[in-house]
DNA sequence: TTGCGTGCAAAGGTTTTGCATGGCA
DNA sequence: TGCCATGCAAAACCTTTGCACGCAA
């Protein structure tokens, strides 16, 4: 676990600037580095992992393994503390990120405890498919 | 994505085998390897990755990235075609893969798909959280 | 000034590729 | 016999660690 890490740096702006700006889709490391190159900015890949790694444990961004990469995905969260109660989709065409805020839904979490005996980690789940615009371009 | 591999030799049935045998949770590449050296059986690992992902594609065994690990999980499939259809529950504590076939939760899909414009990919989505034996022990 | 943050280089670990050999059909 | 499958070694990759220097407070 990271610990410190809370002097205000230049990079550390650079690298949450960059999540902020592409917090409708995840990116991994290599991008952010690639994103901020374009700007002149160099921040070097350690610091970029070892910042990742703070702000995924401070709950700022999640980590997530798409199906067939082999690169970890970074995704900036406004509203963390709102989602460990909802489900995510995520659309595996454009990375969309969808919070699925329903009351429908949210009897699944009871329906699975109860008749099936398991407790679901909404922080750790994520259910992927294909959104509807994607569904219409193909 | 691997083509051949049609001929029938001891270290595909060994491997198969293994994957047979591990059903009830997943397995790691090193640990299939470890597994047949135990019956010494020695099984190169360029092997079992090539096999591995002709499982894969073929649509016999599913591969994860669990939460945290850095190496790949796969596990063996019987039914694969009535997964389609499905959730699938992983315990992140045990490993223990829960296939839920439940009319209520089949309803979810209708619902996603006609409120919130979204088709679920079964064989791409596993509901993480902790089993009822394994909120027990803890 | 103090000590944390940074980034280079190198290590660590998993997965893939090249190539010569072995084995199935 | 003709290829395909195998497995060693090495490469390719992503990520982490060690260490000296630079910079925030």
């Amino acid at each position: 676990m990271r610990t410190a890490m809370n002097y205000n740096t230049k990079q550390k702006q650079l690298i949450l600037n960059c999540l902020m700006q592409n917090k409708d889709r995840h990116i991994t490391a290599d991008e952010i580095k690639e994103f901020l190159s374009k700007g002149n900015d160099m921040v070097g890949k350690t610091t970029i992992y070892r910042y990742l790694d703070k702000l995924v444990s401070q709950g700022l961004v999640r980590k997530y393994t798409v199906e067939g990469g082999k690169s970890a995905c970074y995704q900036y969260m406004d509203q963390m503390d709102q989602c460990r109660n909802h489900f995510h989709l995520k659309c595996v065409d454009c990375g969309q990120l969808i919070h699925l805020e329903c009351d429908y839904l949210d009897d699944i979490n009871k329906h699975i405890q109860s008749h099936h005996d398991f407790k679901i980690d909404h922080s750790k789940t994520v259910l992927y498919g294909q959104c509807g615009k994607c569904a219409k371009k193909n």
